[in-house]
DNA sequence: GAATTTTAGTTAACAGCGTTAGGAAAATAA
DNA sequence: TTATTTTCCTAACGCTGTTAACTAAAATTC
């Protein structure tokens, strides 16, 4: 039967509306403002259906981030294809990353908060691409160094938490204005990529 | 009556046994297995009366975070006049800073987590007075450049966020050991520290 | 085409949550 | 002793996530 075809793509529709559904309150409302009679509300069915697709709430969770990480790894890539210059490269793919997270501020939330230890498991990211992104645009960037797996993840590290912490703090909202936290971010990227291929004159 | 007192004194030692015995199950089992009944279990009666000392369990969390921004407070004022130099006197404050994190650590993500965004209100600081500590720090160590309110503002807004996403990093776990982990932070620290009252080579 | 099975979707319910209302028992006051 | 206040509990409400039981329609089989 050929209607199986069919029948499969209107599930995939479904499931696709139930993940559309869930982020649309979330942008609109919040986290806590999710809920499966919500989410169900907005399908058209009932509650219970949601779970012929999703094990539980979690579960769409966890997809929902899982959308995320593809979607930022995508943005990461294009912007390291529209430079060549290595330095500018780094940058222009952090640049991606912070823009992600002010675009998707709630599924940045989930995806890179600590904040998941309180209202749910602790989601790991499944494909752990942009972290492969930025490795390897590291690496290039210290090819003079010559330096090892473990010193390049110290790198993406130290690189990754200093961009975590100002968009948190960021998000969070520390008094200052928009044109000031964005020269800060750009400062801050800017000198820690030079400081992966210059010198440290202060060691 | 001079039981008046008496009374109040046991009033006072309930509400306090409230919150530990709030602190001790989120110790013991995360945010998330925190209930009022709980707590009510744990200090031997029953949930409403909870409600008699705490309007909400919301207040429970803003008190126990009030309470870890004043021990934190002390911690970093301790660790400043255990120094004289202004430079290493502001790598023991955030020595300090760090450390108090990760001995509480559940209480630093109510604090400082981007997180309760999405499991309960977010709650302010009551008392900036960690705040209040670096920037006069901070102050010391810039006094030749006569840095302005806002400059300072930002170098320690600079400052946190790359503390604190190096805390965060470090508790959702990145696969390095904790020895490597400690030297980043401290390298992190010092190079700030540094770059405070240092010029910007790069510049 | 009729009988049967499978599927899709519903309603009702459970257990656990925060929170509130109302009442029983105990302590205090008269 | 009686009246009043205080202390504390039980019961319940409305909200969660989730499951069970059922119905009606659709698909399949004979």
């Amino acid at each position: 039967m050929a209607s199986k075809d069919r029948i499969q793509r209107q599930k995939e529709e479904t499931r696709n509306s139930i993940l559309d559904a869930a982020y649309a309150i979330v942008k609109e409302e919040g986290w806590e403002g999710l809920n499966m009679r919500k989410i169900a509300d907005r399908i058209e069915y009932t509650a219970p259906i949601i779970y012929e697709y999703f094990a539980n709430k979690n579960a769409i969770l966890i997809e929902l981030t899982q959308k995320g990480y593809n979607n930022l790894t995508k943005l990461i890539r294009v912007a390291r294809d529209t430079e060549t210059d290595p330095d500018l490269k780094l940058q222009a793919m952090w640049t991606a990353f912070w823009d992600f997270a002010f675009a998707n501020k709630e599924l940045y939330q989930v995806m890179y908060g600590v904040e998941m230890k309180c209202c749910s498991q602790t989601i790991v990211p499944p494909v752990e691409t942009p972290f492969e992104l930025f490795i390897n645009s590291i690496a290039d960037l210290m090819a003079d160094q010559q330096p090892t797996a473990a010193e390049l993840k110290i790198k993406y590290y130290t690189f990754f938490s200093v961009i975590h912490g100002l968009i948190s703090v960021n998000m969070i909202g520390n008094g200052l204005s928009d044109a000031t936290n964005e020269q800060i971010f750009k400062d801050a990227v800017s000198a820690i990529t030079k400081s992966l291929y210059k010198e440290d004159v202060n060691a």
